[in-house]
DNA sequence: ACTGTTCCTCTTTTT
DNA sequence: GAGGAACAGT
């Protein structure tokens, strides 16, 4: 029971938190009815509905507080679980806040992920792995399985390991370890995925290893086989407090559900309406089924909204409410009229990036009578990241600070994945892919060859990758330059690694040593490319992070679970980030560009979950209007570059799905008054491109009326859209094929390069043959 | 073994 | 258009 002494160790906060039992409840003051009665509810199975900016982060922390100032629990008897770092932090400031920093922290509160580590690394031994194991990255989990799919002779062209990590999450989502894979899903991957899953499952354990997904699957596991363990976590968390419910995939569902057997003291929050991660996973149905999972479930909805306008509200309520099968809340507030949220069409993305831009400084400027708003107030909130491109291009131009958040991050650049591969290497030599990551970088002369005769002897022998090449070089089986090399990169290895375990060297030193005997710095300091300077500031600024830690290992395991990147470099600057990035932040004004159909909602979306995909990009809408506290400017371009290639499109659906009553159309600029349609040649591209005319849309049309009449042009004709007859075509007659803008059909004709296809829903058209994919092998 | 070239895919979204 | 993988050339 020795697992349960740290926790012991936080006896001393009870103490307050008892004192604090006998005093009144002030911070129950300033919360609603509904929040009150959120918080009050402290028994039992508790569903808070929490619409968009209705003050759920403060039920829920009040909630915390309550709990611990009614003795109900201590601060590390409670289980809060939330997905992102960003919002666990949050919530461990606030409760601090509120109790007067009196609660020393609460243990227990960080992600599913976070607390899933923590767990495993006490249960480790359950499933097979040591307490020290490493998380792998997403980029560690595919090299893993390419090498499985290669072993196993698959044309990774025709399966890519890329699918096959796809097909893997997606059942370690379900909580679905290889030998309860259903049936069904035996065909999955050419057959094979079951099997191969299996395998990557065994040779992670090999590796001391885990992915992501394993860190709740193997907990569920343990939580499944060992009543034992179970029970005595069911009788540690006396409460148990979820947030973004509707978020949560069955594996969190399973883990959550286990814990909450007993007691039942379990409140989630959450909102379907904002259920935007289907895609990976999360089911919407496990909070619109909470009530029959949780009979007596008390449901409190929280409706207020406090960050809106009316018209920004009811414009999101007008696109949400197209999605069935709601719980159905309405969100109303106190706030003055405001703004119309306003709608606008471009020619093409260039131009709406322009316009932004320049609506952005007379914003900062302050016009129309608006007072001057700071940057900081304004976001961007696209739907795919491609979508910045424009924007930064733009900005760069015009000298507009601008912040992409959630942009590549920090620990994946390349020479801090080098960095902390040596790192690995040192700290767990079973680390395999850490191994192979940095044989050769720096250039050891250690090619492929080299490198296949490593793995080669490790295999023989049943070591690690170290001991392989150990062996390797006293059998002298490596020749020339590189056995030198590697002989030094192994004694460096040995040496470190005497090193991170004395405790009473530095680790900070280490590292440092590390990066310099391995000759990792040094290769950057002799690097010509610009980027070098860069890179080498970036291992110092990881050697100086390592400072907070206490030594490698636990540098490691942090920088494994933080997803998210705060480079707060300061300054007044715009914030660009993607529609997912942004649930959970407010602006002021915010800006949200490229509503087209296809775009968004996103083809591949519908394509795939059909009007479930419809319906979560539908959510994604109201998600990104709900982030506007003033002023919400929606916009969409009628051609726009994509794939190097200009595409036409219709505007986004969801814009006939505004309610016309809080929408201002503004008038768009650059209206060439039809002088771009006056010079277009004649032809069948051009034609379907007058045909996806950006204002034959209904709700366009009707918006359009209402603001009087305008001329109105036609878009520009696609460009660089060239057929070559002498390219044979790779498709065959009857082959079934899938067009980005016309779906799935059956190729009827062929004319070299040209194609002609029966599409299910839009007919026979010609198409050029680099318009289609095959799809005879449809994933899901 | 390493470097430079071409060619191919790719665009959702991320803990 | 860009980044990665496969390939060919040194």
């Amino acid at each position: 029971m020795s697992s349960f002494d740290e926790m012991d160790a936080f006896e001393g906060a009870s103490l307050s938190a008892r004192a604090m039992a006998a005093r009144p409840q002030p911070y129950l003051d300033g919360l609603n009815p509904a929040q009150r009665a959120a918080v009050e509810q402290l028994d039992g199975p508790v569903l808070m509905l929490a619409g968009a900016g209705t003050g759920k982060t403060k039920a829920l922390t009040t909630r915390i507080v309550h709990l611990m100032v009614t003795g109900r629990a201590r601060p590390n008897e409670v289980l809060a679980v939330t997905f992102t770092n960003k919002a666990a932090r949050e919530m461990k400031n606030r409760v601090g806040q509120m109790l007067g920093q009196q609660v020393e922290g609460m243990p227990w509160l960080g992600t599913f992920h976070a607390i899933c580590v923590k767990l495993l690394r006490r249960h480790a031994e359950l499933v097979g792995l040591k307490s020290n194991f490493t998380i792998l990255d997403t980029d560690d989990q595919l090299r893993l399985l390419k090498q499985l799919v290669a072993a196993e002779n698959i044309d990774d062209k025709r399966w890519p390991a890329r699918m096959l990590s796809g097909i893997i999450d997606n059942w370690k989502n379900r909580a679905l370890t290889p030998e309860k894979v259903p049936a069904a899903d035996a065909g999955l991957y050419n057959n094979r995925g079951t099997e191969i899953y299996d395998q990557y499952q065994r040779r992670l354990k090999e590796l001391n290893a885990c992915d992501f997904g394993d860190l709740l699957l193997h907990m569920v596991t343990i939580f499944q086989r060992h009543p034992d363990v179970l029970e005595q976590y069911q009788r540690w968390f006396r409460y148990i407090l979820v947030d973004e419910y509707q978020d949560t995939n069955v594996a969190q569902y399973l883990w959550l559900r286990l814990l909450a057997q007993g007691h039942r003291n379990i409140c989630c929050v959450g909102d379907d309406d904002q259920s935007i991660y289907g895609w990976r996973g999360a089911e919407v149905g496990n909070i619109l089924r909470f009530e029959t999972d949780f009979p007596g479930a008390h449901v409190v909805k929280l409706e207020q909204n406090y960050r809106s306008t009316p018209h920004i509200l009811a414009a999101a309520s007008g696109v949400i409410a197209g999605n069935e099968g709601r719980l159905g809340k309405t969100l109303w507030t106190e706030a003055e009229e405001g703004e119309k949220v306003r709608l606008i069409g471009h020619w093409d993305g260039e131009e709406e990036a322009r316009w932004i831009g320049e609506e952005i400084e007379a914003m900062q400027r302050g016009t129309r009578g608006m007072d001057a708003m700071g940057l900081d107030s304004m976001a961007i909130l696209v739907r795919a990241s491609h979508q910045m491109r424009a924007f930064e291009d733009r900005f760069l131009t015009i000298g507009l600070p601008y912040r992409v958040i959630g942009g590549p991050r920090f620990y994946e650049r390349l020479e801090i994945r080098d960095a902390m591969a040596y790192f690995r290497v040192v700290t767990s030599p079973d680390d395999d892919l850490a191994f192979e990551r940095i044989v050769n970088t720096p250039k050891r002369g250690l090619g492929n060859v080299a490198q296949q005769k490593i793995q080669t002897t490790a295999r023989e022998h049943g070591v690690n990758l170290v001991e392989g090449a150990r062996i390797l070089l006293a059998h002298d089986g490596i020749g020339g330059k590189g056995a030198a090399q590697l002989r030094q990169l192994i004694e460096g290895i040995d040496r470190w690694g005497r090193r991170a375990a004395d405790d009473g060297s530095s680790h900070v030193e280490l590292a440092e040593i590390i990066l310099d005997e391995s000759g990792y710095t040094g290769m950057w300091q002799n690097d010509k490319t610009p980027e070098a300077p860069g890179r080498l500031d970036n291992l110092k600024e990881l050697v100086k992070a390592l400072e907070q830690f206490e030594n490698l290992q636990g540098f490691l395991e942090h920088v494994s679970l933080i997803m998210d990147n705060e480079s707060d470099d300061g300054g007044e600057k715009v914030s660009i980030m993607t529609l997912h990035a942004a649930k959970g932040l407010e602006f002021p004004a915010v800006f949200l560009p490229g509503w087209e159909d296809g775009l968004f909602p996103s083809q591949r979306s519908m394509d795939e979950s059909g009007i479930k995909g419809l319906e979560e990009e539908r959510r994604l809408a109201y998600v990104g209007i709900t982030r506007a506290e003033e002023l919400c400017t929606i916009s969409f371009a009628g051609n726009r570059m994509v794939f190097g290639q200009w595409q036409s499109a219709m505007p986004s659906r969801f814009i006939d799905e505004l309610p016309e009553d809080h929408v201002e159309v503004l008038t768009p600029p650059g209206l060439y008054g039809g002088s771009f349609g006056a010079a277009m040649p004649k032809s069948t591209l051009h034609e379907a491109a007058a045909e996806a005319n950006v204002y034959n849309s209904p709700g366009w049309r009707r918006l359009q009326a209402r603001a009087g009449e305008r001329g109105i042009s036609q878009p520009r004709e696609q460009r660089n859209v060239t057929i070559d007859m002498q390219a044979v075509s790779s498709f065959v007659m009857g082959e079934r094929v899938f067009h980005q803008k016309f779906g799935y059909g059956a190729i009827i004709g062929i004319e070299g390069d040209k194609l002609e296809v029966d599409f299910e829903k839009a007919g026979v058209k010609k198409v050029v043959s680099r318009f289609l994919s095959g799809c005879d092998d449809v994933p899901f």
